[in-house]
DNA sequence: AAGAGCCGCAACCGCCCACAC
DNA sequence: AGTGTGGGCGGTTGCGGCTCT
């Protein structure tokens, strides 16, 4: 026999709760605590409410020292770089946000954050749509050879790998990890997620590696009085996500990299949108541009064949672009490749967060 | 002024894992 | 050992308020 049932949700009240409701629930919780259960908790004060509704409402809106909106700049920088690095996490991200809620965060990200991003970004297509636009019209018979000319993508700044053991702003990064039980925790849990995908043995492997990732060079320097340039987010001594971002014009500076990352590609036609481009590869094998499998898509199965385990035996590779962003974050195989194919592949774990957004 | 559409957010849903029974 | 719930989490929905036409 299991446990009895949480509760009847035929009985109980949904939907926006009122301030008394509130009340009764701040109070209880302050005098007594929760108790350790949940479910108990809301015939206890005798709210017709379900247990799992009073934990949600405890923990978003009435905990004590929790912000709701005016997300900081800097709040921005640090929510758009765990994004990159770890998804959709938003407990953990929620962890480095202090009085922020995994809710708020998500919510936050959802109807703004990646607006932001993807606004400018698609300004920056548009421009460029109306440049190849005008220069079709201004000369008519080279049309054809400047369609197919990749485009030439603004010049960025370059973005460094900066070694975990060179980089001055870690050399003291054992003290700023206070509480290493909490990061090992942080680490297993982040591990048993990729239990959560497809592939048994890449999974156990992967869950391998980041426990046996050395705590040391697992630091994350949120640093909220330092410029958000100085912050960097680091797995492992193999992973450095940059974190070059002081505003929103060099966030997405980040997306015009991934464009300068196509021109590479032999098949990049200039016409194609980065989310048609992103679309198309995770969309079907087949139609993912030829220069892919010699670049890009490539490096993938590098990524999958040579140290997760990943169907490794016959060659071909079902690891799916979603398992890939994961790989950029953790597989310390990414070592072996050109600091500018980390950089490449981070850039592309990005768009195509956006993308499928 | 009013209806349509959009936006932000609180709350719910459904899933997973740990663990009580 | 098996079953099923509690807690936790990410994804989704629905509603109220705002803006636009």
């Amino acid at each position: 026999m299991g446990r009895a049932p949480c509760c009847d949700k035929a009985s109980v009240k949904r939907g926006p709760w009122s301030p008394e409701e509130d009340a009764k629930l701040k109070s209880y919780i302050e005098q007594h605590g929760t108790g350790g259960n949940w479910i108990a908790l809301p015939q206890k004060i005798g709210l017709k409410r379900c247990g799992k509704s009073c934990r949600l409402r405890w923990l978003n809106y009435l905990r004590p020292n929790i912000k709701h909106g005016g997300f900081s700049e800097e709040e921005d920088n640090i929510i758009c770089s765990l994004y990159i690095s770890i998804g959709s996490r938003w407990s953990i991200i929620a962890a480095q946000l202090p009085g922020r809620t995994d809710n708020d965060i998500k919510n936050y990200w959802n109807t703004r954050l990646k607006k932001k991003l993807l606004g400018k970004h698609r300004k920056e297509q548009q421009a460029r749509r109306a440049a190849t636009v005008r220069m079709k019209q201004d000369n008519s018979a080279t049309a054809i050879d400047q369609v197919t000319t990749p485009y030439s993508w603004p010049q960025l700044p370059p973005v460094s790998h900066v070694p975990v053991m060179s980089n001055p702003i870690l050399v003291d990064q054992e003290a700023h990890i206070k509480d290493q039980a909490s990061l090992r925790k942080l680490l297993i849990k982040l591990g048993g997620r990729f239990s959560d995908h497809h592939h048994d043995d890449y999974n156990h492997e992967q869950q391998s590696n980041i426990n046996n990732i050395n705590i040391a060079n697992f630091c994350y320097q949120p640093n909220m009085s330092s410029p958000v340039q100085d912050q960097q987010l680091v797995f492992d001594n193999t992973v450095t996500l940059n974190n070059n971002y002081t505003n929103f014009d060099v966030m997405t500076e980040s997306l015009s990299s991934a464009n300068m990352m196509y021109q590479g590609l032999d098949c990049l036609d200039s016409t194609m949108d980065l989310d048609q481009f992103v679309y198309t590869i995770n969309q079907s094998d087949p139609q993912r541009p030829e220069g892919l499998n010699n670049n890009l898509y490539g490096s993938m199965e590098r990524v999958s064949g040579s140290s997760c385990g990943t169907s490794s035996n016959s060659g071909e590779s079902n690891i799916t672009w979603g398992d890939i962003t994961s790989l950029i974050s953790y597989n310390p195989m990414l070592s072996d490749f050109e600091p500018s194919q980390q950089n490449m592949l981070q850039d592309f774990a990005f768009e195509d967060s956006i993308t499928a957004l």
